[in-house]
DNA sequence: ATTCATGCAAAGGGTTTGCAGGAAA
DNA sequence: TTTCCTGCAAACCCTTTGCATGAAT
């Protein structure tokens, strides 16, 4: 009988899920990679990104795609995000989105939904 | 007194956007670019990303990010994108997107909103 | 003891950019 | 003729990956 592959906690994990589940920023892997290196100075960089990839593929968390870079978020509730096309910042927005009952899962003529992104982009109110 | 910078009329813009606007398919920066070689063979990579980003810019075209790349559409009307996780592929959807009229421009507490995107993720037909 | 996860460093790959030549106005 | 655009090729930079070592169970 074969092995199921069973995944291990590691302080490198444990760490990223941690901070990640305790701000309601959006760091870039970059960062993530700096503020695990605060805890666990010999942290890599491959790491990082390998848990990140790893956590979004699980649901735990999930990622926010930009022209430059990918940010993550472990907020997996229902919302949606406001990205300032002057300073780059990412804004969560629940608002709006609650009312937005037709974007649950569900089958479209093209597939079956399993989840949905919605970005607003505009200017935040600090740019203006 | 400063020259305004106008733009110029160049075969390679217009087998762009001609291209873009007339497919309903979301090509890549690489799929245009051959594509725009079959007319224009001397036509650049380089060129190809620069004409891009500029008919964005101008609204003429929308970009859609993926992780691994960005994808182009011709099509400003309002519709979100379906993308198969399983075989990459995008798909346009019209119908739930025009019931969500709370997606127009509007203020939020955040900033202003300029414009939105709408993207599910799930499974297409033909990869069930 | 076994197997998975990490660190390291190099490779990958889409995209951008500097510069000189060429085309549009 | 002037200014912008293009082609070329190298640089960029985020992200991924192979491999040997180390940690978890």
């Amino acid at each position: 009988m074969k092995n199921i592959t069973l995944e291990r906690t590691t302080s490198q994990k444990k760490i990223i899920l941690d901070y990640l589940k305790s701000v309601t920023t959006h760091p870039s892997a970059n960062v993530v990679y700096n503020v695990a290196r605060k805890n666990l100075p010999q942290i890599s960089r491959g790491t990082v990104y390998r848990i990140l990839n790893n956590l979004k593929k699980k649901g735990e968390i999930q990622a926010i795609q930009t022209k430059d870079k990918t940010f993550f978020d472990g907020d997996m509730s229902d919302h949606a995000h406001f990205i300032c096309t002057d300073c780059g910042k990412i804004y969560d927005v629940f608002d709006e989105c609650s009312k937005c009952g037709i974007l649950k899962k569900r089958k479209l003529k093209v597939g079956k939904i399993n989840n949905y992104k919605i970005q607003f982009y505009g200017t935040c109110k600090k740019c203006k």
